[in-house]
DNA sequence: AAAAAATCTTAACCTAGGTTAAGATTAATT
DNA sequence: AATTAATCTTAACCTAGGTTAAGATTTTTT
């Protein structure tokens, strides 16, 4: 994690000495859950191994997913953890997973007393914002195929490792016509 | 917008001050343009009075609503803002409108003088990312019926000012359905 | 106040995508 | 290695929502 923030900005040895003693480590099983419905989401979530999904289950029991997550992503319902409200949303490993967790008041003494990682944070959340935009844009404007082929070029390293079912409710379609997307896209 | 920005948190005078000199007024009449496709978007616009959207315009020339924005409303692209890249968005008034805006220069030297409104703009997008995903959410999961009525509940104030057309546009339906979606409910 | 432009509705017909169900394939678990 | 469970595909049929076009209504502009 704090290679993956030094990209992003140096941290000097202080800077970095606080955010590993903030910091906790978390084992998951495939299937296991980080997050579920009616929990406050107290930490955010940084993935150092494996593949996790943030989704959201309807009254008919469908499943959605708002988002995936590998590697180096942080996955963190903001919306609970911010105002303390319980979640609607779940978190789970897809595979075997490893995650680094911060609570929310460290997060704020961090904040509070290192504007470079206040900075990171805030940047990070501005990107994930245009692309929550760029996906709503995508979602009023575009057919299955399109949303299909946008998400095998925007995450082509999560498109071989997680199912077409994963897929399919990422981009809102059921995997029973993904399948005709992907047959009439092969010929 | 001083007063918009004071209801979240207390300025005192010198942050008063400062906004206030780096504030630029702009009249809009109805249909005209703040930002154009291919335009850098280089201001943060607050809506003072009046009635706006952003919107894209696909290749078959239909217009997509992203965003609506009323009084006390930032309205910006922010992608486009923040990497100095041409937009694919419009942004234009619905209605006569009044904006206030800030230069990129200017706002980044706000954010690294006060901390405080640093924090305001933060808590901004913050909340705008938390609607974005809710907005995801019911694209991928809901009916053009619930997606109406809950457009209704968010915007009831909008729903009345702006025409079905635009409604439709920024639900992802058409003008024409929506209209069948409407009949249907009122029976 | 009149003319022009934009909006809203309706209806007939079309299509992208959903549903149900079954079989084939692959992956996970014992 | 065998069993179980999950995934992927196919196909027949269904439905939410799109298309085209025309008329009625409302809003803007002159």
């Amino acid at each position: 994690m704090i290679n993956h923030i030094k990209k992003l900005l140096p941290l000097d040895k202080l800077e970095e000495e606080v955010l590993l003693s903030k910091i906790t480590f978390k084992k998951l099983k495939r299937r296991q859950f980080l997050l579920q419905e009616g929990d406050v989401c107290r930490h955010y979530n940084f993935i150092v191994e494996g593949c996790m999904r943030m989704y959201m289950v309807d009254e008919k029991g469908t499943e959605h997913n708002l988002q995936f997550g590998e590697k180096n992503w942080w996955i963190t319902d903001i919306g609970s953890f911010h105002s303390d409200v319980p979640t609607q949303l779940f978190i789970d490993a897809l595979e075997p997973s490893e995650v680094l967790q911060i609570k929310k008041e460290d997060l704020i003494f961090i904040y509070t007393h290192f504007p470079k990682i206040d900075r990171y944070f805030r940047v990070l959340i501005e990107n994930a914002f245009i692309k929550m935009q760029a996906r709503v844009l995508q979602n009023i404007s575009a057919t299955a195929e399109e949303k299909y082929l946008t998400f095998l070029k925007d995450y082509p390293n999560l498109s071989n490792r997680i199912s077409q079912i994963q897929i399919a409710s990422y981009i809102g379609v059921t995997p029973e016509f993904l399948s005709k997307v992907r047959r009439s896209l092969m010929k």
